[in-house]
DNA sequence: AGGGAATTCCCGTTTTTCAGGGATTTTTCA
DNA sequence: TGAAAAATCCCTGAAAAACGGGAATTCCCT
């Protein structure tokens, strides 16, 4: 029986490339397609294909909640998660949150036909290239940092002081040291213009 | 007579989706593809292609390299820039390097077929949103740096104390606070880490 | 229920940045 | 060759961050 496949990307030309790819490919039913998550999401109301190729970068919602979402409420279906660039925490985090494969869109014909059966099966399929980014952030692995981190952080990135954070959060100005110090810890970073440097290029913070 | 089109691009996905666009529309005659600027350099020296279609960001040369490259050596020859991103500075860059006209990968076939004609006949095409950034950047204009602020904003993003760079630049810590202070000024930023924050964003250090 | 992590708070000292001036010497390029 | 831009240097005082400690409470998970 055909693999039914269903594609989520908002670029036309990469949804185009991919049903010309694989129109004479009969291991391989065509369901359809949504440019966002939400169309997505309205398309599983009635219907289930047996993979979801999904870009990770899309206006609105990104693949990542998508795949979420869609794992939680129709675990039948295994999803690929598929981007341009060679990114990290994307990766990651897409394999996380239950995604069995990952391909870069500059896969060959082979690659994708091989990745959607592969992951059809219940196997998993990542890309070299991504393969070897997880490997690499594995050794390195990104600084863990905390929910009240993260809006300390975000704050001193757009240029408050630990005053008018303290302000903000409605803490003393001891507890935005306090985090300060344990970030810049967690990111071995000397001073505020490293770590925020840091935090941008890791994308923990935007 | 036809257009005739070539396409340089890294991702497979987007040339075999332009290329199915394209399949049925006679004004339009496909030459065919590199996925990399020197393929393409090398199609160049004895095929001559009306239009290209070409990737911004490509592994090895980039695309406002090649442009340029090609606008030097065959003015005849028309460029549409294409990119996934509504990144600012990139459009700005291939414009002022010669491009034609400039299309996201989320254009839709009408639009395409319309860009590549309308540059054919030696008219500018940008899509909508490219220009909309274009038009908020030269409004919000990036802020312009000199070539020592620069080296300073890099020691300062990666760490360094003024003390630090003066020391590394062999020049005093006044002159090294002068110039931080300029640039502040430059970015609007009242302290460091707006500063790192917005100068990554800007794409200004890296 | 217990332990660890997270969050909260505090102190004192040193270093660095920020904000406000002003001033001189090189470059650059029209 | 001359004016504008860039790069250099200096001062002072206030504000903020960095460093190195310690410690109490609350939350979460097993």
């Amino acid at each position: 029986m055909a693999t039914k496949l269903f594609i989520v990307d908002d670029h036309y030309m990469v949804i185009e490339g991919i049903h010309s790819i694989l129109q004479n490919e009969n291991s391989i039913e065509w369901m359809g397609h949504a440019s966002n998550a939400d169309s997505c999401l309205a398309f599983l109301k009635n219907q289930r294909p047996d993979v979801i190729l999904m870009d990770i970068s899309m206006p609105g919602m990104s693949g990542i909640e998508l795949c979420k979402l869609v794992r939680e409420n129709y675990p039948s279906i295994y999803i690929i998660g598929l981007s341009t660039f060679n990114q990290q925490s994307f990766i990651k985090k897409m394999m996380d949150v239950g995604a069995s494969g990952y391909l870069l869109k500059n896969a060959t014909r082979q690659e994708l036909i091989f990745a959607i059966n592969e992951v059809s099966k219940g196997k998993m399929y990542v890309c070299d290239e991504a393969a070897s980014t997880l490997r690499f952030n594995e050794k390195l692995q990104l600084p863990v940092i905390t929910r009240r981190e993260k809006e300390v952080l975000e704050f001193i990135a757009s240029g408050l002081t630990n005053n008018e954070i303290a302000k903000k959060l409605f803490i003393s100005v001891s507890t935005v040291d306090s985090h300060r110090k344990n970030i810049l810890v967690k990111f071995e970073a000397k001073n505020i213009a490293s770590l925020v440097k840091t935090a941008l290029q890791l994308k923990i913070i935007e």
